[in-house]
DNA sequence: TAGATTGTTAATCGATTAACAATC
DNA sequence: TAGATTGTTAATCGATTAACAATC
């Protein structure tokens, strides 16, 4: 039976990776759960608790093997089988996705850029093609495309976002600050920048105050 | 006595602030708990609850004052009073924050981008002068700034947060992949792209699996 | 063996939801 | 008045933490 997933284990799990990837080739073969806790900040039953769920194992007295480890990890986060997605609105923030390199280590492969304006439509960001949205039914076709990222005015992300579905996108990473309605079976996941900045200032202008 | 407020609430907020604003001009000047909720898909004792911790409160049968809410939100969450920020790293991330205009909305000013890279620095992006990192702490002192925003490589991460620390920061909005030792009293707000993609790809794989 | 470390079971904590009383 | 809506109090749910037993 599949085991129910909280999203903020999920969240964490990324966090143990990239730490676990950064440590240089020479570092120990073995890592206890104690060690990489106090490393990131966290409880350590916490991260126990965690790496319980996507490895089978360390070992008492030992740790965890560390590159068994990522491994895991990214193993259970799907990052092993590439997911293509698409990327609608080539802005800035658009452009900045698509020129990140980083993406393919986490599985994800943007196979190409739309944009509603035809003028931007046709040059080359970073290697990736940018086509008309005209283009688009065609490619997520032809290619099964099952993810899309928003990073159009929110004026228009919601058209878009229809556009998306009609065209049998499953999974929806919006940067665009607004809200969107989608049918149950679709996932959303919205990257709000407002909502960190209210964290933060929040945070900040508490701090001022004192209390 | 100043009640504490969960990040969970303070990130709803920016999303009943941004739906208010996105309303016509001519839209009815009392809105429900009950059709916000609807709207958003959240449940509407949530909003009521959270609507009570920044507004003094609705009328029954009527719902809320529509312009009355926005300010009491904005106001909750200090958008009113400006912070400045600085920028450090003028990659394509760097610049694509730094050419979003739309900060200004959430009380956020960039006052300037700094980059390690000499050559990179004078150039202007969107009508922001990018700095060498040398000058950030002039800058820093004499405007007494209070917000950094991260978006180097990880590897440079840490030194510049230890850089930005050192010159009064106080809260950093971190871009970089990676975690960050701060002194407790330090905010560090992390958007790691990652975690949200680890949510999506995740929930995408459970739903081909069917499960 | 002793001590470090794992993994599990139980307790705590906090956030969400449900039920309801108050109000216009 | 009746019904929509607010706000509050209590119940539920889920996640984190603490305590502890098992293991190398």
């Amino acid at each position: 039976m599949a085991q129910k997933i909280s999203n903020s284990v999920l969240k964490r799990l990324p966090v143990y990776l990239s730490y676990l990837k950064s440590l240089p080739e020479d570092a120990p073969e073995n890592i206890s759960a104690t060690t990489l806790a106090a490393a990131l900040n966290m409880g350590e039953v916490q991260v126990r608790k965690d790496l319980a769920l996507v490895s089978d194992g360390g070992r008492p007295k030992i740790g965890y093997q560390r590159l068994g480890l990522v491994e895991d990890i990214e193993q259970f986060l799907g990052y092993d089988n590439t997911n293509d997605a698409v990327l609608i609105g080539a802005g800035k923030l658009g452009r900045a996705l698509l020129g990140y390199s980083g993406f393919s280590e986490y599985g994800l492969n943007i196979v190409a850029a739309f944009d509603s304006d035809a003028s931007v439509a046709g040059t080359d960001a970073s290697g990736k093609p940018v086509l008309p949205l005209s283009a688009l039914e065609d490619l997520c076709s032809r290619r099964k495309i099952l993810i899309g990222i928003l990073t159009v005015p929110a004026a228009a992300a919601q058209g878009v976002c229809d556009l998306l579905i009609r065209n049998g996108i499953k999974a929806i990473w919006n940067f665009a600050p607004t809200h969107l309605d989608v049918p149950p079976q679709i996932l959303v996941q919205n990257e709000n920048m407002a909502t960190s900045l209210a964290v933060l200032s929040k945070h900040l202008s508490a701090q001022m105050k004192g209390y």
